[in-house]
DNA sequence: AATGAATGAGTGTTCATTCAT
DNA sequence: TATGAATGAACACTCATTCAT
């Protein structure tokens, strides 16, 4: 897997490559996210990130790699903080509302560009936007693995697997893409709450219920 | 609500309008799909539509115009074809899953179109948003009543209700959304059925399964 | 032979599409001689033209297209203008003299050009670069033929025919190359004279000076 | 005269600033040849002479002092190399044709540089302009001079002098500037006899003859 | 109504030059 | 002295929009 190594710096000094790029990075996020990609200037992002615009073609070679490592970074995110923790392997029902819990957490955490992600993938060519699928499928593959899991162990019945892994993404990217709507009803905490009795409970065989009130306790 | 009437033209024959802007709207929203707002010029509609690119400013204000009629275009045609018809509304689960197989099928017919109303909405400016977004909340209403029905006469136990819809909308819109990754799985009809067992049937009563049968016979 | 019609143009009308293009060039190998094509812009070549300066990208590609048409156009006309004319092939001693005379009296029209013909050649990419001395080169045979002419038919002795070719066209060229310096001390006509007395009477033949006092008498 | 000293340096040490300045128009040279004055960046020119890019502003004030010094380095080595030495003063015509000779020789040598100096010296603001013009006027007395000592002294019947030094030097530089032809048929040495007598040998007088014969026995 | 040539503001990108280290 | 990161002015090129025909 080509990563974000594979956009080249004219600078060779590896800290401050990554220092740079990430302050850049944070300030395209915003702007991208508030004003779209096309509407964004690279001047905005230099103004934003507090430097100059030519410093940004010493870290980027051209705009859309400043996209493309802006999703990137999102991604990254994703696979770091959905994959369940290792207190939460005690049960596999434990661990997949934890990844649920997470994968929400960090939506909630990056909203701006959880939405950046989904409007502006389709503004990258071809090959890189195939590297951005393949992220969000590596994603989706954790959580399909918990579910798996609980399926294989009887705490869940028999289901379309793929398919409701794809509602519980959907369900965990709605809370950025339809914030403007459930912001009014809920808090992550509660949205979370509420997809999980949708989603999950209902699959859940007796035993995977019985397991399930554990952590509902300790929470 | 202002609908696409808002947008002046300097034409006056109603006839020519409404025709013309349905050709260019159709090669603006083939386009704007495959290419993004953005990357698609005033030149490449004119050209798809087969005219010059001044005649475009006879109907349309400006560019951006082009692409909020193509949205409310596309969110007219679910709230013209999602609610259920006359011969659904025997039962109220057969109305909720007419509806969302309705919904499924003109996702499936404009698929492009409701990706590019996924992408494109946030090119708008705050106001046009809040039309689409009012436009979508229709469509939401549509499904929300048939289940709120469902519920009411006992063919669905409680559920969170704003919730549920949106997952059926968004598991409807993901047949667009996610179909490079749908299609090499499921064909349309397979889709829908199996989206059905994972959302509607586990929140049914067993009057409600009762009712299901009937139709599914009729399949 | 690819000729400046290679340079495709958005405009359609022929007619337009001479007559803008001459415009352009015209502007542009007068700025180009003046200061380099690196050192004028788009814009100058605009305003010198009178239009402005997105107009240009309706005829011409890129930059370098410019430079690259008006390059071919001094070559073009060298190439009309050097060949004897009819009245002057009684004789090919005499049609020598006008092709040196012709070539002279053309560079010395078109001075600028002639100087940024061979100062800009190596600004394009190899293979226009090319096609310019190809152009070069088919100038050089019409000269060379004259030449070669006179050999055979005994009007001049044998001699290196190729690089004395060179000399000639070397000589004409040199009529804008150094005009800094012989405007000083001739008139193109007199610089003629005096280049005629220098590369070709030394080498004539009894019969060549003959033929050559003719035109002498004419003159 | 203002020589290349005129060009201030930051660095104080003479022995370094020379080295230093060697270095970087080496390869200033190199690739302003290849790719032109405008295609050149400091950067490259840095990397080419293995330093930083800020260094060379310790040794130049700016890019185009380092094409100026470029251009003086190589009029330099004509006016160093043209003039006859001390052994081929035994006669004129022997000095004339080693001029000749000699100046082929330094083309031969630096033909990428002489090139440079033909299409880069407009390149220049005109009052360094004047200076390049200056340096190659030098060189064209030098062999003006060998001209009118062969006429003063008989070897030489008269002639145009001033003209036919200007075809002397073009012809010298003619092996630099149409090198791509000319290398396919001759080696330095058949190009610069065949030169000699096209343009030394028809305007020897009997007596010029002679002086001739005896460098040829020689060589 | 329709065309398409013309305009010019807007933007990505380059690169000479500076300056802190 | 030497480095190379940082700056920002400059410029090619695009494209929405206008307007004469």
């Amino acid at each position: 897997m080509k990563s974000r190594k594979e956009v080249e710096s004219i600078v060779s000094d590896p800290r401050l490559v990554d220092e740079r790029r990430t302050q850049i990075l944070r300030a395209a996020i915003k702007l991208f996210s508030q004003k779209g990609f096309y509407r964004t200037t690279i001047l905005d992002i230099a103004k934003q990130a507090g430097i100059s615009s030519g410093l940004i073609y010493q870290y980027f070679r051209e705009k859309e790699d400043v996209l493309y490592l802006a999703l990137m970074l999102v991604l990254e995110t994703y696979e770091r903080e959905v994959p369940p923790k290792k207190e939460d392997l005690i049960n596999p029902v434990v661990g997949l509302c934890a990844s649920i819990r997470a994968y929400c957490m960090v939506v909630d955490r990056m909203r701006d560009a959880t939405v950046l992600a989904y409007r502006s993938t389709k503004s990258l060519p071809p090959e890189r936007r195939v590297f951005i699928q393949g992220g969000e499928a590596r994603t989706n593959q954790i959580v399909l693995k918990s579910l798996k899991e609980c399926i294989k162990n009887g705490y869940m019945r028999k289901v379309n697997e793929d398919l409701l892994v794809y509602q519980y993404v959907m369900f965990c990217h709605a809370w950025a893409l339809k914030h403007w709507a459930f912001k009014k009803k809920y808090s992550v905490e509660r949205y979370i709450d509420a997809g999980i009795e949708l989603l999950v409970v209902p699959f859940l065989t007796p035993r995977g219920k019985q397991a399930l009130k554990h952590i509902r306790k300790g929470t």
